[in-house]
This record gives structure tokens, sequence and C-alpha cells, in this order.
DNA sequence: GATTGTGAAGAGCTTCACAGCT
DNA sequence: AGCTGTGAAGCTCTTCACAATC
């Protein structure tokens, strides 16, 4: 594999659909060890041109004629994304959404492990939940310390949001993952990537209120 | 204000953040009434060029020298993102992300209403959730009818994301939000907007791997 | 015959920069 | 002096189309 060039974003965004329909094809028992461009860009409603250009932006081959092979693709794909490495997160919040991310099998799946879970209200610190012991803010760099967490997880109310990225910046967090709506202004800046629900309502809004192009092709993205 | 010209999809996107800005504004109570492009730019993490032309796509306009009308803006960014009538959603799917749904109270701030829950559990059916009385699938086409839900909200798991959008196409929903990570792929196409807490999560590894271009801007996305 | 890899053309969005308004 | 509105330039991503490959 000769090396990623250049991923652009959009392209990264699309690798991860990818690597679903890679994925699934991997556990299928009698299935082809090959997939097409093709066959790529329908899951993931995306041209087949497109499809190899992503992939080729970060060095995956195929062969004329025949596709790429499942195999390659699946570890060229996990390396390309970051998902080489195991991450670990810690988890700020303990409220409905923290506690549906705790439970979320498909995080573990892919590599991520939430060591941690923290909140700021007493009543919650102490508890246990799904196995993990609620522990209290003012522990926050300390438990990034010990366990080398590189990622968190905001999962509190909005007003809270900005603080809570700031205490993650300070702690020596590398990244992270915001379920508030608020955009966070960090003096150390990390990458964050949002969450945002009512983003997601009103793009819904948006989009069943505007003209439909009528465009025929069933484009329908996940 | 001179109508919609036409709003590029992300400028759409956008929108929102802008919306959340002016909102907390218009809820401060000694806070000036008016806004620039700068301060909304900065909120977002976005040129204030950028922030204008995004405004002038929908017909806001602004005062030279003064700045834009905080109630103006918030009228017409809510008729923009087609959040000035009021929407009602069935939610299918009384799992953890469904329940962690069900008490997040901006949906409702936002002008969204859940109308309904359904799932294919026979152990949740009936189960009473938030105020709402699990219902049975197959009551999904007479449910969605009578409370003239037109968006549908998936809440289940992967394998039977699919099988439910399409259920839920043919019921008559005119919009999707998907929180399995599946792209679906519907006979009649109906916009599908997704969220899918793995590929944010293969975001942030993405992005916090990838070389960071030592900027210095501190654009921190929300 | 099927499919990849890619230069070139095209489309769309973002940034610049400045005239014009208050 | 401060800020908007916008044409023009610049940039990035997407689509096209086809030679090369299996």
């Amino acid at each position: 594999m000769p090396e990623r060039t250049r991923i652009p974003k959009p392209a990264a965004r699309r690798l991860s659909l990818y690597l679903r329909t890679v994925q699934d094809r991997l556990e299928q028992e009698g299935a082809s060890d090959r997939v097409s461009s093709r066959e790529l860009g329908e899951a993931a409603g995306v041209a087949d041109a497109q499809v190899r250009k992503d992939l080729a932006s970060f060095g995956a081959g195929g062969q004329p004629g025949v596709g790429y092979r499942i195999r390659d693709l699946h570890e060229g794909l996990r390396r390309a994304l970051g998902l080489q490495q195991p991450w670990r997160a810690i988890l700020v919040g303990a409220g409905n959404i923290g506690r549906a991310l705790l439970a979320y099998p498909r995080f573990a799946q892919e590599g991520f492990e939430i060591v941690a879970v923290l909140d700021r209200d007493g009543g919650v610190v102490g508890r246990k939940i799904a196995g993990h012991a609620v522990q209290s803010m003012n522990q926050l760099s300390e438990v990034v310390r010990r366990s080398g967490a590189q990622l968190g997880v905001i999962a509190v109310p909005p007003d809270e949001a900005q603080a809570v990225g700031e205490m993650l910046v300070s702690a020596g967090i590398r990244g992270i993952l915001n379920f508030a709506p608020r955009s966070l202004r960090l003096t150390r800046p990390v990458p964050v990537v949002g969450v945002d629900f009512t983003e997601a309502l009103e793009r819904l809004a948006f989009e069943v209120t505007a003209i439909r192009p009528a465009s025929g092709r069933g484009r329908s993205g996940g």
C-alpha cells in the first residue's frame, strides 16, 4: 500500500461508510472476498468514481476487472481512519445520553473503550453505571493521567459544555466528542466532533421543507 | 425580507449554529438587540463574510454600521430552516437511544413533538415510557395516519433499520432521522439525516491522528 | 466484459476586498 | 468609524470519460 497522499475531509467521512460495508462483508460467510467501487458506492450513496478516488487517497488499490480485496480494504480503511490503535475515552455526564452511550455496543467493537465516567452531580457520584463507578469532576485530570485516555466525551447540559471542554483540554485530552449543542472555544485547540440531535432535526426539517429538486436518483444519505 | 434565493446545503447547516447564538441572545435580558456578522461568526467558528453570505441566502438583511436585528434574525432563521411550523415525529425503537431522545428537552423547545413510540419487542409494547404507551409495529401506518406525523425517528438495531425505513416511507412519512449506523435505500426517496455515533468517533480518531496542519486559528467546530 | 486509475472539465463553496450605507 | 452586501478570484471537491488492466 503506497501510503497516503492526503485525504480530503469529505472523503474521510465517506471512509466510515465504506468501512461499514466492508465489515459486513467480512462477517458474511459465503460472500466473495472482493468488492467493486460500484458496490461500495451503492451502499454509501456515492458515485463509483468517487469511491475509487477516495480509496486511492489513502493508498488502497484494486485490481482492474475484479475489484478490491476485502481484507486489504478493511485494514487500509482502519489505518486511514486512525483505528489501528485502540482508543481510550472518558465520559463526562452520566445523564440519559451518557447512559445510552455506555450501553452502546458498537464503540467497543470499533476499538473505543470508555475507561471512566464522571459527573458533577453528587447524587450520582459513587453509583455504578454499566460497571463504572461514577467519579467526581475534581478527579478529572487524575483520571485522565492514570487511565491514559486520549479522548473525552461531553454529555452534559449545554451550559456546562464549555467548562467541561476546557477541563478536558487542560487535562491533556487530545480530542473531544461533544454531544452538547454548543460550539466549544478552546484555548489549546484540539479536534472537536459534535453530535447534535437538534441540529440534525433542523437539517431534516430544512430538507423536507426545501423544494425537492426532483433529481430522480434515489440519494438517501445515512 | 426579500425572500429566499437558494440556500446552499453547507450554509443551511451553519444556520443552525447561528440560531443557537441568536436564541441565547434573545433570552439574555440586558443584551443588545443587534448582532454583527463577526459575533455570529466567532460563536460558530466561521468567517464574517461567510455569515453575511449565509444570511443573505435566505433574505435576511442587516444595517450597515450596526448589525442584524436579533428578533428579525430569529424569525428569519427559523423560517429558513423550516421551523415556522411545528413538526410531529414518531419514534421507532424504545431502547437506550430511544429513551434518551424521549427525555431530551430541546426537541420540544425547537418545535418537534414526539407523538408516538413504537417497538418490535413484545416485552416493551404496552409499557409507558416518558408518558408514551409503547405501541406495536403493526400499528405503524395507522399511528402515522391518525397522528399526522411527518417525521420518523429510527432508533433500532442496525439490522432492523432498513426494514423500519421502508415501513416509515410506505406509511407516508416525509423525512427520517436515522440513529442506526446504516445507509437506507428507500424505494420512494425521502430526506434522511443520519446521526451515527460510531461515524462521529471515527471522524474524531481520524482528525486526532491526522498531522495537525498547525494552522494557528483555533477552529473548533461544534 | 468488467473494473480500476486518473487527467481534465465542471460545479460549488469560501475568501477577498472594497464600495456603499449608517 | 463600523458594518453590510457582493462581484470577482481562488480553492476544493465531484463528475466525466477513457486508456490501461485483468
